[in-house]
DNA sequence: ATTTAAGCGAGACGGTACGTCTCGTCTTCTT
DNA sequence: AAGAAGACGAGACGTACCGTCTCGCTTAAAT
């Protein structure tokens, strides 16, 4: 039932300068527009307010490029949080896993609520729960590459001796929960108290052994000075 | 052509009984009839194809009748949770920490998989994200309740010296972290290696002071430095 | 991918007044609105400028409202034009073929200029070379009523042995045709001289009996007064 | 996550010859492979499925391209008839106006039939309720040169007495809109007893002098009364 | 015994987002 | 300079669901 609208004549609409193609590739003013607007979007209105018609009005953009380039919501999120993410947090490296994590996770945090990310992570688990797909790339996508940091953290605990290697793995998933957690009920304000006492408990469930003394069980393999 | 529906007459659509209502009081039925209706539609469809609209439809009632008794979809999935778990599970209580968590959680995981239940407190945690109001129905109506259980594990294992009591509510959060990772990145399948090993780990963070050698209930809590 | 969205704050918008339901039935006052905003949409833009999107903006009405009453455009066309009609034509009886055609057309042609159903007879039409379903509507719906009339003029000429019964059809058809052709190559301007030669040409192709003499080939078979 | 597409590449698509410009000139080549695809479109899709960019897709060719030569889809269905056309249509000389329009008319019906040729001047008439300049294309660019044929036969017909001068035009306009009520509601079938009716018609409404009895071309012109 | 009051099924209502389609324009690269 | 390619902004398509509303009915409690 479609028929010849004849929508060629502009007349009026908005005030614009009319971004255009560049050609047959991709056009980064439209990608910019585009992951902008969704960032200001989610921060604004968080996962509720979030919608595609939304972030074209507001970029400027037609749908299809934006469904072209990230066709998913999921995607938009994750392109969102990769994009901030660039900007973002070193991996601590003290020598200690307790202060390792403790200063990790107060930057992530600080992160998390300084920018959208929070609110793009906080997004793309919900959305995770209504579309397989989005599970799929949050599963496959996102969670490795963003976990590669806390990993490089726990490698070198276990290096250290500080914890059995047999159970970085299970650690790393207690520590991940209890961001999760707090993210998920919105409570991730500066809670330094909070944040030292769970990387300690991550210590001590790891072996607790000192890591000024150099672990007595395992040659440390990271760079010595003797 | 302007008339193609007759809603003056009854026309079939379901079976037909028509159940009415009983009176200046909520109906025992039609709450009935909703809340399977929620439960049977989470279970098939889960989050994404959760609607109010779809709910009334098989449960053969009016949207506002469910606007009445769950203004929001958040207070339907607390509804369809609790009911299911009436039914649910035991608290155990072998006098160890470790035994106690590993049996509760496969318990619980087993209880989401096999109920609705599962499904409903994934799309509570999602509406959340969504919903302020859903936010605050988790955090002061959900989970202090859903909570209690666990809590009563920790509190059990501190009066047995198994783990300090300052840190309990901490050694809680990580672990709930843990399941709330595991429910929403969907691997509650029945792992048992890896349940076991969460357990002994919140143990050792806790303390770790064996609980054996401790009759139940009469050790005297706290950190242990003999 | 449904979520939660909260669209129920209605925050801002329009100004007006939101005409809501009345019940579960049909509200007459929407049925006016949008109805009005079709016909006001296709004089002045035609079918080119005619969108469901823009009659439900003027009409203030939600989408599926239109819809629901007239499931395709053809639908919202036929009631257009019915609408228009009901205060339009008197099908003439002069006793004489060739003055009820020509008075017939002129005023149908003018009914076509000044209402909006030149416009909407011209869409249906238009709509019915895309749609099978619109075509449908048009010769099932729409042509049978519309011809009624034309048929009755045709009919009493029959009746008074003006032309055969056998050539009535044929001849309703090529008087049919004469108009599409003006109405859709947008020449239906008052041209008196040349609808009184087609509807002349018309008598005279179906035999040209004068009326007033009563015909001398053929029983008459009207309403005979000897 | 931001490239699915891998625009770089050809990645085969079509068969992948890749037509080329043949310099600043136009390519027949292209043009030949654009009027195909629209043809074939037309032939299976009709006017709803018809758009430039399948048309594009199917003959490999780019849209300014098509856009260039043909500025509108008017365009490109004038085009389409009239290179059907070319092997169309005899104009038929029997001496005798119902003969030759009954001949004329079941070659065109089948013509319109068997090639996309209805199929276009359906969507022609249909673009042109929806753009003046299509309208205009179809008023001065087509039907004069569409209805060239007719006009001769009946201009015979005046030569040989058939038919009064001064009526010539207003039959030919009865019979073309008795070509296009059929057309235009899909009832081209093979109807012989239809058409040769309504060609018997238009000779009786023209005067009717016999044919037979006059030699073509002497008989002087004008209804006889002997 | 009648009135009042609330629950109930039904479904229409105005909105709005969904993801897809086509429009006509634009730019770049290739020939 | 023509041609293929395809990105681009725009916006319509028809459907789904949102939360609110008004209806007509039924039943129980208050008069």
């Amino acid at each position: 039932m479609s028929e010849p609208r004849n929508p060629g004549a502009p007349e009026a609409g908005h005030t614009g300068h009319r971004r255009a193609s560049i050609g047959a590739r991709r056009n980064p003013a439209a990608e910019t527009a585009i992951l902008g607007a969704a960032r200001a979007l989610l921060a604004e209105k968080g996962y509720a307010g979030f919608s595609i018609d939304e972030v074209a009005r507001r970029a400027g953009a037609g749908k299809p490029t934006i469904y072209r380039w990230w066709p998913s919501k999921a995607d938009l999120f994750i392109a969102v949080y990769a994009a901030d993410k660039a900007a973002a947090i070193a991996v601590p490296d003290t020598g200690d896993l307790a202060a390792d994590l403790s200063v990790y996770t107060k930057a992530l945090w600080r992160f998390w609520r300084e920018t959208s990310s929070g609110a793009a992570f906080r997004a793309l688990i919900a959305e995770a729960q209504a579309s397989e797909q989005a599970m799929i790339a949050l599963r496959e996508k996102f969670l490795p590459v963003r976990l590669a940091d806390l990993g490089c953290v726990f490698t070198r605990a276990v290096e250290r001796g500080e914890i059995a290697a047999a159970d970085a793995p299970a650690l790393l998933q207690l520590y991940i929960g209890f961001h999760w957690v707090h993210l998920l009920t919105g409570r991730i304000a500066e809670e330094t108290e909070l944040i030292e006492q769970a990387a300690r408990l991550i210590v001590r469930a790891g072996g607790g052994a000192p890591a000024t003394a150099a672990a007595p069980t395992a040659t440390p393999p990271g760079p010595r000075h003797d």
